[in-house]
DNA sequence: TTTCCTGCAAAAGGTTTGCATGAGC
DNA sequence: GCTCATGCAAACCTTTTGCAGGAAA
């Protein structure tokens, strides 16, 4: 744990808001004027492999199209990236709820199940057993 | 609309999986071997404007972190990308509604609402009235 | 004809990596 | 002392852009 590691914890723990890795950077470096910024982004890396912060990413990191512009929701596998359709209706109160809790004026939602595909799931157990928890870091995209 | 577009679109309507812009390009380059990477990204841009194919993206293009861990759902500016906690209990029962339907072992979900923050409203009413549509394209991202 | 689109190549981000030095334990 | 982390710079990958020629309407 090193001088770098706290100050870069510290800092998203002190924030709200959720900054990219860029903005960390900025704001670390208030505090270390020197740091650079691939520490920022191998620490943003490990502190959330240890569960200490949370990256957010819907379908990987690299962007994805869909050709079914209906509203529907996704499965993607933790360990292999693969995303499905979910054969369900998507959930219209959902938007309103959140009218009365949040100021802002809400017209949609995504959602995204996070798992493991069967295939996934069958290779676990071949190397690790049935109980081995979820990794993000040993993600392979597909 | 031009061949090009037409076998992009094509592509993308006759494919269940969520490709990446890489990967559509690959596929066009099946039938048009001279196609360039430019004018596939420059479609998928334009066919999700139109609403003709769907960009999936969590928080924008950029990767974000959040230094808060517990579970907890997500409101985001469609206009300026602002992004902002919700407090409200996270919904466990849907996982297990996803499990019946899906042969994934579902780990849990993400969840993020899309709106307009209040800011963007009020700068809405005053350039183009309070009907104004959301659109995609004109997001800054904070 | 006028407009919009394409291919190519270069540029522009954002993120990762190799390497020698330096800090943590 | 040994390991692991850092800073710097270069490499990498994805996405965007400028431009001249070409297709669409």
């Amino acid at each position: 744990m090193t001088r770098q590691r706290k100050v870069i914890l510290d800092t998203m723990k002190g924030v709200t808001s959720h900054p990219t890795a860029d903005q960390v950077y900025q704001m670390v470096r208030r505090r270390l004027p020197h740091v650079s910024l691939a520490t920022v982004y191998r620490n943003l890396e490990i502190l959330s492999e240890h569960g200490m912060i949370q990256k957010l990413e819907l379908a990987g990191a690299q962007r994805r199209f869909d050709g079914n512009v209906e509203s529907h929701y996704h499965v993607r596998c933790t360990r292999c990236g693969r995303t499905e359709d979910l054969p369900m209706e998507i959930i219209p109160h959902l938007d309103s709820m959140v009218q009365g809790i949040s100021d802002f004026d809400v017209a949609g939602h995504r959602l995204e199940f996070m798992g493991l595909c069967p295939k996934c799931k069958s290779e676990n157990k071949d190397i690790a057993g049935p109980g081995k928890t979820y990794s993000p870091s040993t993600q392979t995209n597909e």
